[in-house]
DNA sequence: ATAAAAACTAAACATTTGTTTGATTTATTC
DNA sequence: GAATAAATCAAACAAATGTTTAGTTTTTAT
């Protein structure tokens, strides 16, 4: 199936829409008047509600992927260095498509669409695969401790990003942030969850020197 | 509000289906059928479908208030003692309401309905106090560092535990324990979590020695 | 320029939705 | 035990839902 321009546009409302409202709670009404298209071109395009959305989550994943092959190879950075730009890598693309996250997290919880279940299972374990990768290079350079439990340690990462997300205004009236942008909070944000992350993965990966 | 046996009951099961299929997602008729229950009684108890939500809501919030007043004041422990408590009692709550759980994150994505956004943030609030508590009385006894970002390292408690009960399966399946039953993972999982942050924590919060 | 295909539209369709009604049964009160 | 209140029920209600239809306009290809 190839995407013109219009697919694209309504994928993005229906996004945004999804995100705020919820899957369920989002109407084919409120896509199209969102996006001003006819009704009936949201079926025409996607062919039906259910489809659209994994159609959404099959463009999505794609740009979610983190692609760090070139980056296992090379051989001039330290294996915690690589951990490094990939924990970067991952909090610029949450950061970049927040509405989707969100709309994963629920669909998360709530496994209806098993296509797209599939999709978010696919994502996983990229995420866990490359980190083995990453972390079986530190292992054998004997810079890394053995018996890393890899998936907790994303877990850690992708759930700190994503309650940092959900929970900008507490967290923002906790710190008496209200008065900064939208955008210079996430740019702080970007900052704030790299260091953080970076520690606690020094700490769990790294022997004690 | 009074609630009877009944109420408690229909409640109940609203929070599994809500967990499952979405608050949008499920109807009232989802809800009586699997109470058995009339379909007029679920409006005739609670008014409507969106009051059933926020009673769901005004019943588990009080559950899950983190109740450390006695701990705080307890002069025997040392500080960090209590923060590895207050860590324990934590995931016990969520794995005991996972339900729950998942339907507060997605309803933190979808600020609906407001009630429930003002729980959610009550619930919020009332953990980083409670946890600053704690960490003031550590800086005091000069155990613990100067400038902890309460609410980053509570939503990588938050965050981790979280990503670890959505992503039961695929955690299951990376790492070949398939075979073991649901509550004996949650067990596990109890162990697993608890060490893990209170690793986090520990270097986050006390100075090197 | 014309025929065929694609894009688009308004209207209609059958379900499903949350909620209410009015009657009936059960429980409580005096 | 009669009167009142509460609980329960089947049925009905209007509004909203996803999808389809049948007709129109626009684009493409020859």
């Amino acid at each position: 199936m190839v995407l013109t321009d219009k697919h694209n546009h309504i994928i993005e409302i229906a996004e945004e829409l999804f995100a705020t409202k919820g899957y369920s709670g989002t109407s084919i009404r409120d896509i199209a008047k969102a996006a001003n298209v006819n009704l009936a071109m949201v079926s025409y395009y996607f062919g039906s509600k259910e489809k659209l959305m994994e159609t959404l989550f099959k463009e999505r994943i794609l740009l979610m992927q983190l692609k760090i092959e070139t980056l296992l190879k090379n051989e001039t950075i330290s294996p915690f260095q690589k951990v490094e730009i990939m924990i970067d890598e991952y909090i610029s693309k949450v950061l970049d498509k927040q509405a989707f996250y969100k709309i994963m997290l629920c669909e998360m919880a709530q496994r209806k669409n098993m296509v797209v279940v599939k999709f978010i299972r696919e994502i996983k374990l990229n995420y866990a695969n490359m980190m083995r990768g990453l972390v079986e290079e530190g292992q054998r350079k004997k810079i890394f401790k053995k018996h890393i439990d890899i998936m907790l340690l994303m877990n850690t990462m992708t759930g700190t990003v994503t309650q940092m997300i959900m929970n900008k205004e507490v967290y923002r009236e906790f710190n008496s942030l209200k008065k900064i942008s939208e955008t210079e909070y996430d740019q702080r944000l970007k900052k704030i969850l790299g260091d953080h992350l970076k520690k606690i993965f020094k700490t769990l990966l790294e022997y004690e020197s």
